[in-house]
DNA sequence: CTGTTAGCGCATTCAT
DNA sequence: ATGAATGCGCTAACAG
């Protein structure tokens, strides 16, 4: 019925108080407090007008708005829906709006949305997925122009970010450190490593990597985990069984159905050489070489086993069941959302993902 | 470096005129116009000065932000992120923000993110899989109790939502209608009934049902489309294989396993009773029953056939292939955001879903 | 402890 | 066509 919305002045009005005393009455004001008995006449007119600040107003009396920024690449993506999740419960217990960017894999609109943060005095803001200029580490030297690109995009990144943060803004990564900013770090590499020991012990030893896609640390960190454990163990895997693939479950798909392509053809020349265990650096992807695999005739884990990395919720119904690396992703982006709040004051120690078996790897005692 | 950001008074002075022809100059005034000259020394200077707007004064001065929210019931679920994914590219397009509510069902939440969007201005709010009391349709009649709560809870609801539209907001609703607000409308009735009379036309004929909860209209409208279609088939569905659960994975792994019990009791009397293919109401119901065929030691299709709703994307990967209706999310999704906007004038037609079958019901052919 | 006042950054009305 | 002035709703200095 009411079209206006009810303004703070007209609450102190109806309460027979200043502006000031029902701002400090509603709002509990740090320095200033308020006479209990006209506290609580201002609260109950409030109530009974069905007041309720504008946040618009606030942010702009405060200079700063009740806006929790979450940047992911793909929120259909399971991996990254999870943490929305984590993280919207997180905001709503400290009475945040979230505002959602699922950039689409743009480092133009994750830039785009930092600095709309910036401006818009969000409280803080949450990247998930970021990226990082790949480290040395990664097999196959990327071309400089490439490289370059992703350097300019990481510098650019990190340095909207840390505008953001000298304007007061919060700022927290999950997954890797983007320059020195604070990160809830997840170990890939010595997950990777984990991993790749435990798929050794119970007796793979022709591996095969579905990598992602340059300049994606994470990715890259978990390649070079795994291999460099597999080359310590006297298991090296050859560049040619190291196929990249885009960081999403069509990549996944992709770089299996081409690997298998390209060992079926070298089968008949030396069958040894057909990888009898793929690694898939994500849990989508491996998903999606798992498909490659029924796809192509042939089933998980009898003609190849696969394995993957993070433990998405969704992998519950994937049959059979995936051997991965748990990243307790629920943990983390509630700790994200307290360290891109403050509320913890150092980085906390980096999350090594807990080596998972399952069905997709039954080992080859049998 | 520069630590306050650059506001618009900053760029008039800079460019030598008042804040009232920059602000006219950059944001081109629906009234009044500007020389080109000025204009173009306007624009460049902020260009120069690396200015944007802040929003919350924007919101301010206007009366309306830019931000367009987004309330799913829970954002970690495909078929909500799906949805999200959608409207996240749509607004983006428009230039607007995303806020996003997941209210892991609560009513209260939903609620109170409507009531918030309104005292924000939001420029529009999109509610998917949002309420409704249900129809008497629903087989088994709910308490009174219960049926007194949904309606108040339903009222609050749509009372807010209309508030919010009179009070300017763009409003639209994925699934099913709130009272005579607009809608994208899902036949989820029609749809049910079609997938119902093809998996009749391929040979099934005891048939199990998953409801959804009772308060849910798309889930209680799927399963009476799908129980009328196999009354006038000649082919009721006992009560008793009926089963509800929850809207949820989990929801489709509990009511399967109590339908798999009783039925394993209930075979030794009489083997015929024995559903062999069962319905959920949506596919992550259908996706945690398939699961809980596993967990019984049994197998889809063989032992029991299984069928959902939605066609979510992360179906793909689902093996056996889940049968399903599909339910085309991007296209509704940006539907419901151009509604919601007001670029769509009148409400379109309801969706009406496409039988998909797959390997989860082959018939009874073979 | 309470009230008065001055902006926050911008769009817009009114004069010019 | 341009500029000066007003106010959006609220918080935080400042007085009392």
């Amino acid at each position: 019925m009411s079209d206006a919305p009810v303004t703070l002045s007209q609450v102190a009005r109806e309460a027979g108080v200043s502006l000031a005393t029902a701002s400090r009455a509603i709002n509990g004001s740090a320095t200033r407090s308020v006479r209990a008995d006209l506290r609580e006449r201002v609260l109950e007119t409030a109530r009974r007008l069905d007041y309720s600040p504008d946040p618009s107003a606030q942010a702009m009396a405060r200079g700063r708005t009740s806006a929790l920024g979450l940047v992911v690449h793909d929120i259909a993506d399971p991996y990254f829906s999870t943490i929305a999740a984590g993280v919207a419960r997180a905001a709503e217990r400290e009475g945040l709006i979230v505002t959602l960017s699922s950039t689409e894999h743009s480092p133009e609109r994750e830039l785009a949305f930092v600095e709309l943060a910036r401006r818009q005095r969000s409280r803080a803001i949450i990247l998930a997925g970021s990226r990082g200029v790949p480290p040395e580490a990664l097999p196959g030297k990327l071309p400089a122009e490439v490289v370059d690109r992703l350097q300019r995009e990481a510098g650019a990144l990190e340095q909207a970010l840390t505008t953001f943060q000298q304007a007061g803004g919060g700022v927290a990564t999950i997954g890797q450190a983007v320059g020195r900013l604070p990160v809830v770090e997840i170990d890939n590499a010595g997950g990777a490593g984990d991993l790749a020991r435990e798929l050794h012990r119970i007796g793979y030893r022709r591996f095969g990597v579905l990598a992602g896609p340059p300049g994606l640390r994470t990715a890259a960190d978990r390649t070079s985990g795994f291999l460099g454990a597999l080359a310590e163990l006297g298991c090296p895997v050859p560049d040619r069984d190291v196929v990249r693939g885009s960081f999403t479950r069509d990549g996944g798909h992709e770089a299996m159905t081409a690997l298998l392509g390209r060992t079926a053809s070298a089968a008949a020349a030396s069958e040894e050489r057909t990888p009898e265990i793929v690694f898939a650096v994500n849990d989508v992807m491996a998903v999606g070489a798992m498909a490659a695999v029924r796809d192509a005739g042939l089933s998980v884990p009898h003609d190849v086993a696969v394995a993957g990395f993070d433990d998405i919720h969704t992998l519950r119904d994937v049959s059979p069941g995936l051997t991965t690396v748990r990243i307790p992703l629920d943990e983390i982006s509630e700790a994200a959302t307290s360290l891109a709040l403050g509320r913890k004051d150092e980085t906390p120690a980096p999350v090594r993902g807990e080596v998972v078996l399952r069905d997709s790897t039954p080992g080859t005692a049998g």
